[in-house]
RNA sequence: GCCCCCUUCGUCUAGCCCGGUCAGGACACCUCGCUUUCACUGAGGUAACUGGGGUUCGAAUCCCCAAGGGGGCGCCA
């Protein structure tokens, strides 16, 4: 039997980062297993559902590289996948279920309707007396969680008063008719899964198997994340210049670890390697100094002309453009040291312009470290003018320097770097003075130590 | 209030199923090295089995209880 899994997302106008892990986990696991990969809207809320809501979902998905084999725009012979357009189906699903004995009007509603000896109870959450049924609980065979029992004790909604199927309704019917073998979810639904075996066995359908996974939770604080956390959404990180397989490697970590020890490696090593029964149980908080760690390591080890490709278009998107034959040696230096994308315009800015920042916390710490930055800078300027442009001569310039005012060679270093960037850190320190050349770095440092 | 899930370093986790290792790795942090900066690199270091009972020669590992964390309980998805 061929997989089938899918990612059934609400558009909501963002595309949070838990969603996109579910995503994730579908589509690894359908292509580890040669399945199929399904993309359904659940837009079944009309008030909140725009084209541009989901845009996002979609533009998000593909740009982590989660395609769908059927679904919006990729089609599909279960379609449509639009739970708008599917109305026809729910209602003839719900007069199957009535025409059993399993639905039933009340209130304007439609409601489903549990075996089990009935009495009236009163709530304490629903604050009231409400109809309590004592059904048999529902077994869940869950790859993650093992098996789960949990017993509803209410009949619940499958059509609401205006007409408009519920969530748990439509997911199951959905489920069914495009032939899910694989329910692969967040752990918040767990509980609803009682719910959702009623229906499948009022409908006489075989149970997917179901894989809950954990949830992820704020880097502080109590609770899940949430769209307002820091670091919340896909397209904030595509803004900020992530790599895409650096987000979709990181978000392979939060409840799944690679068998082979390594935390960055490639997709197609990941989708070898997939497999349910090893997600974890528990919640993982999230921690975006280990994303950001996750995308240094990729980013360093693009290979260069991809690396160029990408760093020159965010140059451009900061106003720096110039020439190829100027920025390809520039960049070829940065690629080592670079933190992000996000920070190459003030990390190679300066090789462009004169008209560049200097930071003022990198003045502090140098200041704080080594004394007068300036000082130094005018102790070194007259043998850096009379030196070699090359690492020898530079090298030499230096510790003529440090011999001459009893400090080590080193201790130029930064001030120089500082005096001809604004920066603390930056390309190798040879790499700098060379591609600035002698001329600028010299009336730079002028400046600077006056 | 009721129900469900979970519990190893600050964080992500390996180990747990099939009891016996100085409880391993990664991120972060700290220290030192690279006559010489750095968001680089190398070498070290600090740091965990939630608690209590039980079974056992022996428990992170098996069982029970408690506590803590998370989730659900909607005519939202």
């Amino acid at each position: 039997m061929t997989t089938r899994t899918r990612f059934a997302p609400s558009p909501t106008g963002f595309f949070h980062i838990g969603s996109a892990r579910t995503a994730l986990f579908n589509w690894l696991f359908a292509r580890h297993t040669g399945g199929t990969f399904v993309l359904r809207i659940e837009d079944t809320d009309k008030e909140r559902n725009t084209d541009e809501a989901l845009r996002v979902i979609l533009d998000g998905m593909r740009w982590l590289g989660l395609q769908w084999d059927e679904g919006p725009e990729a089609g599909g012979a279960r379609g449509p996948y639009f739970q708008s357009q599917r109305g026809d189906l729910y209602r003839a699903q719900l007069k199957v279920l009535a025409d059993k004995g399993r639905a039933y009007e009340r209130d304007g509603a439609w409601w489903f309707r549990l075996e089990g000896e009935r009495h009236l109870e009163f709530d304490d959450f629903a604050k009231r007396e409400v109809e309590k049924v004592r059904a048999a609980p529902a077994v869940i065979d869950d790859l993650v969680r093992g098996r789960v029992e949990r017993a509803e004790d209410r009949d619940f909604v499958l059509f609401r008063a205006n007409g408009e199927p519920v969530f748990h309704f439509v997911n199951v019917v959905d489920d069914i008719a495009m032939g899910i073998t694989h329910v692969i979810r967040g752990e918040d639904h767990l509980s609803n899964t009682s719910k959702h075996v009623e229906l499948f066995r009022a409908f006489g359908a075989p149970l997917p198997t179901y894989a809950h996974i954990p949830l992820i939770l704020k880097t502080d604080g109590p609770g899940k994340m949430s769209k307002r956390d820091r670091g919340a959404l896909v397209e904030e990180y595509r803004a900020r210049g992530y790599l895409p397989e650096a987000v979709r490697n990181y978000l392979c970590l939060l409840g799944w670890t690679p068998k082979d020890g390594r935390t960055v490696l490639p997709i197609g090593d990941i989708i070898a390697q997939f497999e349910l029964r090893d997600i974890h149980q528990a919640n993982a908080r999230f921690d975006e100094r280990k994303m950001a760690s996750v995308n240094q390591d990729t980013l360093r080890a693009l290979p260069p002309a991809e690396f160029a490709r990408l760093a020159t278009a965010r140059l451009a998107a900061a106003g720096i453009a110039p020439p190829a034959d100027r920025l390809a040696p520039v960049l070829a230096a940065a690629q080592p040291k670079l933190s992000a994308l996000e920070h190459l315009p003030e990390f190679v800015g300066y090789f462009f312009s004169d008209d560049y920042a200097r930071s003022p916390e990198a003045l502090e710490g140098l200041s704080r470290k080594g004394g007068d930055p300036a000082a130094r800078v005018r102790e070194a300027l007259p043998s850096l003018e009379a030196a070699a442009w090359d690492a020898p001569g530079i090298d030499a310039a230096l510790a003529a320097a440090a011999a001459a005012h009893g400090q080590k060679p080193s201790a130029y270093m930064a001030p120089i770097r500082y005096g001809v960037s604004g920066q603390a850190g930056g390309p190798h320190f040879h790499d700098v003075l060379a591609l600035l050349g002698k001329d600028r770095c010299l009336a730079r440092l002028r400046a600077f130590a006056a």
